[in-house]
DNA sequence: TTATGTTTCAAACATCTGTTTGATAGTGAG
DNA sequence: CTCACTATCAAACAGATGTTTGAAACATAA
């Protein structure tokens, strides 16, 4: 039982330091030291740093994947072949991720933080642990997103797309610091819910947004 | 003359690392021995590596600031206390992107990206720069967007501010390689012009957006 | 020329990094 | 108890990091 415990308190403490400060900059000594276990510990229970990120990421990202999958299973079978408003595609997205059971008390904000951090400062190990691992989950959500909205030329909905993926990470990323500001500057202690819902708006009104004039900008 | 020669080979080839791999992920050695100068040259010349980073920002982000603002000079001569449309704002920021000389050929994808790593993987040090050197320019075009959606409430434009710059970051930073996917998947070649044109549609219309329904979230 | 200030260079410095080792303690089964 | 296995620990390891040093090369002006 003893070690089941140095793990978890070794994932949680790694999980912090990792969010605040990034993978390179958060040292093994500072993560073991910071939860009171002995410095080759990490080595030993998760064989290297770079597996103790993946575990960071796993303890995550496993429950999310299987959560969006089986939504997705049931919005298929709601809708029965029929055409799914994009609104409700992207809610069910946010939905899998706000109703995902948390590992840690830091909950979301953290999770959010790390996905940001991920696709930034994703050195090439992390990208394909995360492509292998979860891939096909997010393809198959991007197949709907695009079902969703089928009026919109491949190209331009391949950048709305990220458009869109850049306004959810961002935001999220930097989530406790704006909600910081937020409060102090305009009385409201809003909470991750809140935001994702003033977020749905903004993107599905950004996805079908008219199409821009490209004229004139062939360099 | 030689020194100019070595600080400006050293401030090109730290932008391209910088950008390629993050700044924790980028040594002195790596950058001395790819600019061919010896070691010692970055502390003599900039004194750490926290003052080269914040060189290497500083060469786009002089220039950038002051044709900012003294397009803001025109825009508000233009509309002579008059309400400015919120497109026309947006363009004026990202026109100031698009005509800013850019130091080094990688041009502006390298900078997009550093961007993007200041806000994301921003150590405290890069983030006091950034708010203590820049801070009033940009605090005067927030206050050309908040004049611009006037009939937004002032947190729910808070937070739009904040998708419609991430969006825009997040897309710019990792512009390269999903350039490298548009053309490969869509035989698109879009230039980073391409790209913003496609960008002001999509933030336009979710500033815009209907405002979200919030009950219910209050947990 | 000499003298002065600036720039380059190889080498060393001190510190921090992830990882390994071998000894020690703890645990549960036979 | 004894044995085998697992987990913890202090210590050391090998390498990389940013920075400093002191001498050498260079340039410029008197």
């Amino acid at each position: 039982m003893a070690q089941l415990d140095t793990v978890s308190r070794i994932l949680d403490t790694a999980e912090t330091l990792f969010a605040e400060k990034g993978f390179s900059e958060t040292s093994l000594r500072t993560i073991t030291s910071k939860a009171k276990v002995n410095l080759a510990a990490v080595n030993y229970h998760f064989g290297s740093k770079k597996s103790l990120i993946q575990a960071v990421f796993a303890r995550y990202l496993d429950p999310f994947s299987e959560i969006l999958d089986k939504e997705m299973d049931r919005l298929e079978a709601e809708y029965a072949g029929g055409d799914i408003p994009l609104d409700v595609v992207l809610s069910t997205f946010t939905n899998a991720i706000l109703t995902m059971p948390s590992p840690t008390k830091n909950g979301l904000s953290a999770f959010m933080r790390l996905l940001g951090l991920a696709y930034t400062q994703a050195q090439g190990h992390m990208r394909r642990y995360l492509q292998e691992q979860y891939g096909p989950v997010f393809f198959r959500f991007a197949n709907m997103v695009k079902n969703a909205s089928s009026d919109l030329p491949d190209v331009e909905r391949f950048w709305r797309l990220h458009f869109m993926l850049g306004a959810a990470i961002f935001s999220m990323s930097s989530l406790e610091a704006l909600q910081d500001i937020a409060d102090k500057d305009f009385g409201e202690q809003a909470g991750v819910r809140d935001v994702v819902q003033r977020l749905i708006p903004f993107v599905t009104a950004g996805m079908s947004a008219p199409l821009p004039d490209l004229s004139g900008s062939n360099e």
